[in-house]
Order: structure tokens, then C-alpha cells, then sequence
DNA sequence: ATGACGCTTGAAATCGTTTTTATTCGCCGC
DNA sequence: GCGGCGAATAAAAACGATTTCAAGCGTCAT
């Protein structure tokens, strides 16, 4: 319980110096006002005091925060099961691209889009942060469309589907269900499974666009029939698997949307007694690594989720700084991984390319 | 963009009731030497005009930022690799803790224990957070050091094996490596190896010392030479396992530190034609529920992080209202769930009990 | 010589609270 | 009738920065 000396504030840097704060203030701002000369003299003495502005006070005059809020989404149900969704990783990335700026991260968990709607409220009329991240964006989004009518600035993980010009960073998910499918359909697969998450989200209907698109090229009927959508847990993937399998016309391949629900898949069709690679094929995204590790090792389409987290930091940097939000949008296309679980030799046009 | 009303401050509320700011302040915080009558009248308006006290404001004048940090660790190579452990859930038992306080949570990224101790000395020094989380707690932790000495308020996952005093939540690892050394014992096995994470960390130790317990009470003598320490990778599990199960005199039980490396070592002895459940036995710690869907199904013990999350935002608010740390400290120990990966059908005396 | 103008610095107001100190006022005792 | 006291409220001073506006002062044109 040591008693440390108070922190130098602007005060005592005056004193030091013998200048006023108005000037100190204006030499650490750099203001052009005030001589070069000057400027090096009280930067020296900040440095020799070690000097560092009060965030608070900082925040009380300019009603900036310097803080950014993070709406992190965890499953709402009791038991908890596995989603396969890393947002550490997110947030990592997300502090990796705030890294060198005075922004600090504050992290606010959010059961649903309606929480998250609420959280946002509170976040902004609070004036808690300068601006918001947030995912789990749904084809009618109502947090993308307060805080654009709010004007208070943030950036997304996946893209509404109302027409508003806001900044965001996605994947292509209409493309990666697209090549997925038609990866499965060249091998030979017609009755093909998309295990997809909450209908709601946005990117479950992206991934419908692009299975539908992938039949419509190859001129095949598509097997509505086999979509279903759930939370992304590895349960809701066996339960998925198994009801698919065992229909009177069975699905053969399966489109996973991600790890835990690939995972659970695997471990339903194990329990059919299905030998997969052979009579039947599972693709998933992957964004976690665990994939290849599985039995068997798993095709994927490869999402670097902190890439994505790092780029959701540095735009919102730029949209703090002013920046026009219709210049920060961004689409990432995943990378195919092959590896045992789809049985397939060929080598499709599309791939290797971005 | 729309204009909103500038919100309503205390001295709106002066203005509002008549009463001087000093009066408006002393009654929302309930103070005895203002009257009831008037502390109802101003309490009445405060919610008519939805006045909410500015923490910036508030947080100048009394130092308090009403802010907790967390430090979340992250793996600092650069080829990311899953290590199993979901910190978002650790993040949102925190947050369920905190809940009904004040306290918003920030989080940190860290990259190791000495970014930690630096990253704590700036939220100290900078006076960013009011409190502190943090865990990977090292057997000698510079940051539990470095804070008690500071007198800083803070609340760990994990123990160090400093004698200080501080307020701290932990899993009994030295009683769950025991546990599950000891069922592989009854199994039949005696080589039994002992998947571990990076030997600096203090529950390393502990399960090293439950380990050692385990073969001491059977009298068996200690395989040293089966204990190996890393990250907590899915691919170290696997090299881990590949390596154990080549030796000449080569292990035959694992005792993993979480999923990711028993998901790893599956798939090593799997590569190498053995039969879990059968040639080999695998036992893992488990917080994630998704050993379930492993081929086969593990057997673990399971540890509810987002409870021990929860323990520690209650006990850091406890703490931040003065309470003796010597007074919040917990020790968890883990429940069995029985699974395939060991072959076991004997129940154990110490089964099922806490 | 003097007023205007640039250039640099300083004084003071401000942000929204809490807290310390002052004031007001009614009432009691002497 | 008056000093003193207690209770309730008000005034004012912080907290640590930024920002507006004023002041000082040399230079230069008139």
C-alpha cells in the first residue's frame, strides 16, 4: 500500500516551466501557435517528469471518450455448448488494428440483436464510447440503422441488407457457399446439405443465395429441402446431420457453415456408421485451425477472423478521424483448404484465385 | 445525422427544481443531510427528464473510472493456432458478475506474462481501471507482485506460489491431475503421460504434483520422462502424443490439460493405427463441451469457466468495496464426465463427490 | 510619432461532478 | 431580546484538461 507521489498534471508541468498551461496544453497538441522553441522545451520537461495527460480530464473538456465498445455476442442458452466462434480472436485482431492510436477497447456481452440494440442505445447516449463495433448483422438490422440515423460512428462484422452506407468489413459468404456446393456437386453430389446458422443473419441468407446459384449453373433442381438453420453449435450440427441422413432421400454432402457444427456433423454421421470421404462429404469454414484435426481432416474455406478483427479496428480509426464510411468497406473471399473429407482429385477453375 | 438535445446535466436539474447543484448531488446520492421531502422531489424530476450522471464528470472529480480491465491473453505466434480456451466465455461470466454494478469492462490484449506486467503498471499508473483481472498466473508472477505491492485492487485465475495475499479464483488442478492420473491407474495403466501446458505457469506445477501424488499412493514409480510441457495448441497436443507414444517404452494413458491438445493427441494416435478406448486411453479437462463429438467421446472433467468468470467479477466488486482480499479466494474442483476415450468401468471411491 | 498588425503567450471560462465551507433561518434558553 | 445552535440548503472550490479571448510587444507603414 505504498503512498506514491501525486501524478504530474498540467499544473505542475506550468510550474516547471514557468509557462502557463494554455501553452503547455497547445505545445503537447502541437498547436502551430506556439513557437518550435517552446515546444521543445516543455516536451523535454514532460519527458523528464514523465508527463501523460489525464484521460479523464481530457475526456471531460472534449467529450471524447477515447474508448471504443465492442458488442460481443454470447449464446443466450443455459447449458453452454460450444459455437466454434473464437471472438477472442476477434478482439485481439480488433486491439491489433487500435494499436498505436489512445483508443482503448471496452467489451459489452449482448445475449441478442435486441440486447445489442439496447447496449447500443446506452453506449451512445451515454456517450461510453466514440464508436461502436459490432456482428451478427441481420438482413433487417436495427442497430445499423440507429446509429446511422444516430450519426455516431462504427463499423460492422457482415452487412444489412437495407440500403444504408455504413462502414463494415465482411466475407463473401454468397461466393464461399457457391464454391463450396459446386466443389461438392463436381463430385459427384446432388443431394447436398447446407447447415447454415440463425435465418435472420444476413450472411445465412448469402449463404442461400450462393447454394442456390451453385444448382441453377450446374442445371440441378435445389434441394430446399435440405437447409436448416440453427445456433452453431456443435449439438444443433449432429441433430442437423443426422435428421439430413436419414431422410427417405438423404443428403450425401454437407455444407457446414462452421468448426463446431462441421464437428458435430462428423460425429452424427460417425454414429449412421458413414464413412465420410467415401459415402459421404463435408465441407465447413474454418476459422479456429481445429479442423485438421478432426476425423477425418476436414475441407475448409480458410477465414483469418483476426485479419478481419484488425481491419474492423483500423476503419474505425479512419471513421473517427472522419473518413467517409462509404471508402471503409471491405468483402474477403476465403481460401480453400483441401484435405480428406471431401473426396474429390479435380482441380476447379476457380481455385487458387481470390 | 440527426441533432439531439444536449442531455440533461445536474445543473439542468437545478434549474428544473430550484434546489443548487450542490443540494441535487448530495440527494441522488442519497446523502442524510438532505431532507426526504426534498430528495423525493428531486429524485421526481431526475426521471422526468431522464437526467443519467455523466461518468465523466463524475469520474474527474473522485478518480474513479467505474471501469474494470481485463488482461486476455493471446498467443503470440504469428501462424495461429486454437488452443482450446474460449476466452469470450471467461469475458462473459465477468461481464454477468459485474452486472447491476456500475462497472463497464475493458479489455487488454496480451501477448505474455511481461506485456502483462506492463500493460497493469499503465493501468495502474495511467489510472485506466479501478480494477483487475488477469490469469495465467505464473508460479513467481511479477504482476501479482507488482500489484499487491501497489495495493492496487485485482482478482486472478490461478494461483502463484508467492506468499502474498490477494483475491483469487481457482481450479484445483493438483486434485484433478491426481483424479485422473489415478483412474488411468485403476485402469491398468502405468505409463501415463502427462500432457501440460508451459511449465512456468503455476497450475503446471499443480498438475505436475497431482500427477507425481497419484503414482507415490500407488506406489508405482513416477514417469518423469512422460511429462511434456507446451502451448496449449492442438498441434502440440499432437506432436506430444506422437512423440510419447514412439518411445520405446511408450505411454499408454494421456492425461491432457483441455480439448484442444486431447483433440490433438487423438489425432496423433489415431495416425499412428492406435485404438483409443482400447490400446489407449485419453482423459482431458474440459471446458468447452465439445469432447463429446470427439471419436471417440473423452473423458473429462468439466470446468464451468464462465462460473469461475462470474466468481471473479463478484469478487472484484467485492474487493472494490473494500472487503478483505484474504476473505475471496476459491478453489473449484472439477466434475468427471465419464466417457469412451478410457476404458474404466470400476467406480472409484472418490467419484462424484465435490 | 502613432496606430495597426502579427506573433507569442497568458488569463479565464468551461466541461459535470463531488465535497468542503458558508449562509440562512427558525427555535431555544437565559 | 439576543447569542448560540442545529438543520437545511447554497456557494464556491476543486478535479485536469481544452479553448476562447485578451494582452504584451516588436515591426512597419503612414
Amino acid at each position: 500500500m505504498a503512498d506514491h507521489p501525486p501524478r504530474p498534471t498540467i499544473k505542475t508541468l506550468s510550474e516547471v516551466t514557468g509557462f502557463s498551461i494554455a501553452t503547455i496544453s497547445k505545445a503537447l497538441n502541437d498547436s502551430p501557435v506556439v513557437t518550435q522553441a517552446t515546444k521543445a522545451v516543455i516536451r523535454q520537461a514532460a519527458g523528464q517528469i514523465g508527463y501523460a495527460a489525464s484521460l479523464r480530464g481530457m475526456s471531460l473538456r472534449t467529450g471524447r471518450t477515447y474508448q471504443v465498445a465492442v458488442l460481443m455476442p454470447v449464446a443466450s442458452a443455459s447449458g453452454f455448448e460450444w459455437d466454434g466462434v473464437d471472438y477472442a480472436q476477434i478482439l485481439s485482431g480488433i486491439a491489433a488494428g487500435l494499436e498505436g492510436s489512445p483508443y482503448r477497447m471496452s467489451v459489452h456481452v449482448v445475449r441478442d440483436a435486441e440486447e445489442g440494440l439496447a447496449t447500443a442505445r446506452q453506449v451512445v447516449e451515454g456517450q461510453l464510447a466514440d464508436g461502436l463495433i459490432f456482428s451478427g448483422i441481420q438482413a433487417q438490422d436495427a442497430r445499423v440503422a440507429y446509429l446511422c440515423d444516430a450519426g455516431f460512428p462504427f463499423v460492422t462484422l457482415g452487412r444489412c441488407r437495407q440500403d444504408l452506407t455504413y462502414a463494415h468489413v465482411d466475407v463473401d459468404s454468397e461466393w464461399a457457399a457457391w464454391a463450396a456446393t459446386s466443389r461438392l456437386i463436381a463430385g459427384g453430389h446432388q443431394r447436398i446439405a447446407l447447415i447454415n446458422p440463425d435465418p435472420r443473419l444476413s450472411y445465412a441468407l448469402d449463404r442461400i443465395d450462393g447454394f442456390t446459384r451453385a444448382f441453377t449453373q450446374a442445371n440441378l433442381p435445389v434441394p430446399h429441402d435440405l437447409i436448416l438453420g440453427g445456433d452453431l453449435s456443435t449439438r444443433f450440427g449432429k441433430e442437423a446431420a443426422l435428421a439430413l441422413a436419414r431422410l427417405p432421400d438423404p443428403a450425401t454432402g454437407f455444407v457446414c457453415v462452421n468448426e463446431s457444427t462441421a464437428l458435430g456433423a462428423l460425429a452424427g454421421l460417425r454414429d449412421l456408421g458413414l464413412t465420410i470421404g467415401r459415402e459421404v462429404s463435408v465441407i465447413a469454414y474454418d476459422d479456429i485451425n481445429a479442423s485438421a484435426y478432426f476425423a477425418p481432416p476436414l475441407t475448409t474455406f480458410y477465414l483469418p477472423i483476426e485479419d478481419l478483427g484488425r481491419q474492423l479496428g483500423g476503419f474505425l480509426l479512419r471513421r473517427l478521424a472522419g473518413e467517409d464510411p462509404a471508402t471503409l468497406q471491405q468483402l474477403t473471399r476465403p481460401d480453400l483448404v483441401a484435405r480428406q473429407s471431401d473426396r474429390l482429385e479435380r482441380v476447379l477453375p476457380w481455385e487458387g484465385n481470390t
